[in-house]
DNA sequence: GCTCCTCCATACGCCTCCGTATGGAGGATG
DNA sequence: CATCCTCCATACGGAGGCGTATGGAGGAGC
């Protein structure tokens, strides 16, 4: 059996932090509280506020967990493709398909939606919102457009991504399943992207 | 001066429906409240109480007003336009002007993301989105395009839609100004109905 | 083996919201 | 003017969340 008998390996901040964030991505932002996360951890408050300092605090560590997490991590991935791969067209494949396949991802900024405002939220959002646009600004500049039409493609092509995301969310039986959908998600990308 | 002196007018169910959407609107499912609402109206639960059974006949009378207000607004006014104009280009003209233009468009299904599985929640949202789509595809169908392809389009829309009002609500910052804006929106509605 | 330091459980008071009980003001109705 | 019915205020109990106080278990270090 695992080495410990009963007693367990101490909880640290990054516990809490996920399962704040899952809490989050599940149930919305009210459901970033500390006594229903403790019971799932098996833990009591007690523990929580030896790590943290109060909700707030918990709550800003998750938001900074996703932006580490969702944001970081598929930039990385785009900058790490082979320059001549159409980068452009790989980005937008990935981010459409996996908002169906990952059942979490994208969840959290519509999960945010109704706090765009909250002054911990706020921030987070500009700054995700910010760099992802950069992003696609970038690959389509990369292509010879101007930067107007750049800006304007960008803000196309994620305006889609996000309602993708939504519709992926809330009404899934909107999207086509199986073949159907990887078809519909050649004509997005090729729509977007061409 | 208005006809009453000190004795206010009672108090209608549609005014605590209209305040609860009111509420949802600007602060998610969760400001959808009796007794926050009750200080709103400058009244208390007696009242409520009255014309309600409880909380959930108040959220169910919300979402009911915004199926009634949102969408068959939209819709009854698409069906009046003349036959002959250009009424896909219309419609998505109206809709993504109106997101800027009124604080509220599109601020409803953005608050009901979190709760896209809440029993109440999920009904309405899916019959707001099927018809939604439907009416979409019609017009797509109208011009000629096969089913399926109708019914990508119309897909394509709609998230564009979606994660337009997303922006503007969460990162309004991100969407051009001014004329820089109606020349966005133009050529995000070339870009759709070509 | 004693002490200290880390990590956490328990227990408490407070606040906010829900739902209920009860009574009462005030217009309608005879 | 007496009565009834509509609409609502007040007051209460309960649930659940936040934050604090306090003590204790258990390993680290000497």
């Amino acid at each position: 059996m695992t080495p410990a008998k009963s007693s367990r390996t101490p909880l640290t901040a990054d516990d809490w932090s996920a399962a704040a964030l899952a809490a989050l991505e599940r149930n919305g932002l009210a459901a970033v509280a500390v006594e229903p996360i403790a019971k799932t951890l098996g833990a009591t408050k007690g523990s929580f506020y030896w790590h943290f300092s109060g909700r707030d605090d918990l709550v800003s560590a998750a938001l900074a967990l996703w932006e580490r997490r969702d944001t970081d991590g598929v930039i990385a991935a785009i900058d790490r493709a082979r320059d001549d791969d159409d980068r452009l067209r790989l980005l937008l494949r990935i981010v459409l398909s996996a908002v169906v396949a990952s059942p979490g991802a994208g969840a959290i900024e519509l999960a945010l939606q109704p706090h765009a405002s909250h002054p911990l939220v706020a921030p987070v959002l500009a700054r995700v919102t910010r760099r992802r646009m950069s992003t696609l600004e970038a690959l389509y500049a990369e292509r010879g457009l101007t930067s107007d039409e750049a800006r304007d493609r960008a803000l196309l092509a994620y305006t889609a991504y996000l309602g993708h995301a939504q519709l992926a969310h809330a009404t899934p039986d909107r999207l086509p399943k199986g073949t159907a959908f990887t078809a519909y998600v050649d004509r997005v990308v090729e729509s977007l992207a061409a």
